[in-house]
DNA sequence: GGTTTTAACT
């Protein structure tokens, strides 16, 4: 065996930053370093493995009198995924203007790689443009970080276009598309690629199925959720821990908690996910102290619990009022776990006291948070306010909202209603010119709602189904049958009728989503089905009194998702007990 | 020598 050929074999075997300076120096006491396989080797393990070191990368990079393709390549990846992905760009640029190498696919792809967590337009389209010229315009692998790139600068329809413009697509590509819809919030359109991928007989994953299913948390989908179920243990893909932890997660945010527990239980190896997931699906499904014996369970079987899992706790004490249980876990994450609360956690907090009627301690709570105070959390804070009743900290909220300039009409809505329930005329007054002053716009309210494999979603006082006429009609009668059952139509009885949950001011808003959705659950599935409602808003007093006396009128169990937790209505009352 | 996956406060 030739030098050469001994040090390869050396090289091959290496997993030491220590060893790998021991095979260098060998290379030089033979006179080794110029032999091009022998550097492109030693480049190769220093930039790219976990054990190697960019720094000494570089400085064998820069060692190369003619760096070759994979070179630059070598180069270019280890700088893409470290921790500066600016000098992977850098080095891309030299390599396009040496005269010894040319781009290709691999350079690409992680010039590419490196373009995507820079967050580079500019660059991403540029490097597009060399990809066509260079003919590498079909590449998958290319048009897959293509993809990639343009979704993470933001870009989605373009994304779009490359991947329709593929003239192969691997099952990579196709799982790339879903993430990529899914990063862009467009989970209905990851949901209708899968609906392509059937059609045209291309098999699926376990990423597949993964984004999917994460799609279907997303919107709801419960009926499209257990159709990948069923296809997931058909094809052997339940012992995929990713998969079972998408499943739990999918059961426990849409409302079936028994279903959830079923896979928990069937899982022969558990990682911090699995726990998290399920620690979290009884959380925000009202049931903290079902979340407080699993994280004990946790605890035994030795699983170091991780920040996700104090919000799933935290959640769910907030949720079920448990104030003392909350304060505990908080001090215990930092004291016993060594992990720091972060932004969230003080955010559960917040809602932990505020829910509770301790809006002082609430808002002392923000003053201590080490962290940049963000909308959300005095949001959280305007929240617990309309539930008490407490004008004056709401006020602070509202103020500090506007300051940040995050204020939106939902928090002016709010507040609003907390003066018109203190019959405070002049303080509505205020916040009406608020709105039209700082010309706040308003978020849409929708609701969802699943039949077969179909997610139909409606706007308030929607006109674009095409059954709408129908829809209506039933709606009237069903508005009918409820008031026989005690509903109150909320147009005698509230103070403001136009200042309502989807955030209409101007035209008062007759039907909010939620009631043609549920209108439209009644008339599209069988007697006794239960009806699932996924809505993007808090459900306003006046649908959820409908809610509760259809439940009892159709004698049928209808579960709201709204924006932050559940409402199981059944016989005329809900699962939330007035509290939310 | 390369590409795709999960949970998180209102």
């Amino acid at each position: 065996m030739s030098t050469a050929q001994t040090v390869l074999a050396l090289l091959q075997g290496c997993n030491t930053l220590r060893r790998l300076k021991a095979i260098h120096a060998r290379v030089f006491v033979h006179g080794l370093q110029s032999d091009p396989s022998i550097s492109a080797k030693l480049l190769h393990f220093c930039a790219v493995s976990v054990s190697g070191c960019l720094a000494y990368a570089r400085t064998l990079f820069d060692r190369i009198e003619c760096p070759q393709t994979h070179d630059w390549s070598s180069i270019i990846r280890g700088f893409a995924v470290g921790a500066s992905p600016r000098e992977a760009l850098l080095y891309y640029n030299g390599m396009l203007g040496s005269s010894f190498s040319f781009a290709d696919s691999h350079s690409f792809s992680f010039a590419l790689k490196a373009c995507e967590r820079v967050g580079d337009e500019q660059k991403c389209r540029e490097i597009h443009g060399t990809v066509i010229r260079s003919g590498y315009e079909m590449d998958v692998v290319v048009c897959t970080n293509l993809m990639r790139c343009y979704v993470g600068n933001g870009l989605v329809e373009v994304a779009q276009k490359v991947f329709e413009g593929m003239s192969v697509r691997d099952l990579v590509s196709w799982n790339s598309m879903i993430s990529c819809y899914s990063r862009a919030g467009l989970h209905h359109e990851a949901l209708g690629l899968y609906r392509r991928m059937r059609k045209e007989n291309v098999g699926v994953d376990g990423f597949t199925l993964v984004g999917l299913l994460s799609c279907c948390v997303h919107v709801g989908a419960l009926n499209m959720g257990v159709e990948l179920h069923r296809r997931a243990s058909r094809e052997g893909f339940l012992g995929n821990i990713y998969v079972a932890n998408a499943l739990i997660d999918l059961y426990g945010k849409c409302g079936d908690l028994a279903e959830a527990l079923f896979v928990f239980n069937g899982m022969p190896k558990r990682d911090v996910f699995t726990w998290n997931s399920m620690i979290t699906a009884y959380g925000v499904n009202g049931c903290a102290d079902e979340a407080v014996l699993l994280f004990r369970q946790m605890l035994r079987e030795g699983v170091q619990p991780s920040s996700i899992t104090f919000l799933g706790l935290l959640l769910g004490c907030s949720h079920r009022g448990l104030l003392d249980k909350g304060v505990e876990f908080f001090h215990m994450m930092s004291s016993k776990f060594n992990l720091r609360p972060e932004i969230k956690h003080y955010g559960c907090m917040v809602d932990l006291y505020g829910r509770a009627g301790k809006l002082e301690k609430a808002l002392e709570i923000i003053g201590t948070s080490p962290f940049l105070v963000d909308p959300v959390i005095w949001r959280t804070l305007l929240g617990s306010c309309k539930i008490h009743q407490n004008v004056r900290i709401g006020e602070i909220a509202i103020k500090n909202l506007v300051q940040l300039g995050a204020c939106n009409a939902g928090d002016c809505i709010l507040l609003a209603t907390i003066y018109a329930e203190c019959n405070d005329k002049q303080g509505v007054a205020r916040m009406r010119r608020l709105i039209k002053s700082q010309g706040i716009r308003t978020t849409p309210g929708w609701s969802w709602i699943e039949i077969g494999n179909q997610v139909h979603r409606f706007f308030v006082d929607d006109q674009s189904h095409p059954d709408r006429d129908e829809i209506y009609r039933k709606l009237e009668e069903v508005i009918y049958r409820a008031s026989l059952a005690g509903y109150v139509d909320s147009k005698f009885q509230l103070i403001m009728p136009d200042l309502t949950c989807e955030g209409h001011l101007e035209s008062s808003s007759k039907y909010h989503s939620e009631k043609l959705a549920i209108t439209f659950g009644l008339a599209g599935t069988p007697d006794g089905t239960n009806i699932r409602i996924v809505k993007n808003l808090r459900i306003c007093r006046d649908c959820h009194s409908f809610a509760k006396f259809v439940s009892q009128a159709f004698s049928r169990e209808i579960i709201v998702r709204d924006r932050v937790r559940f409402h199981h209505f059944k016989g005329g009352v809900c699962s939330c007990k007035e509290y939310w």
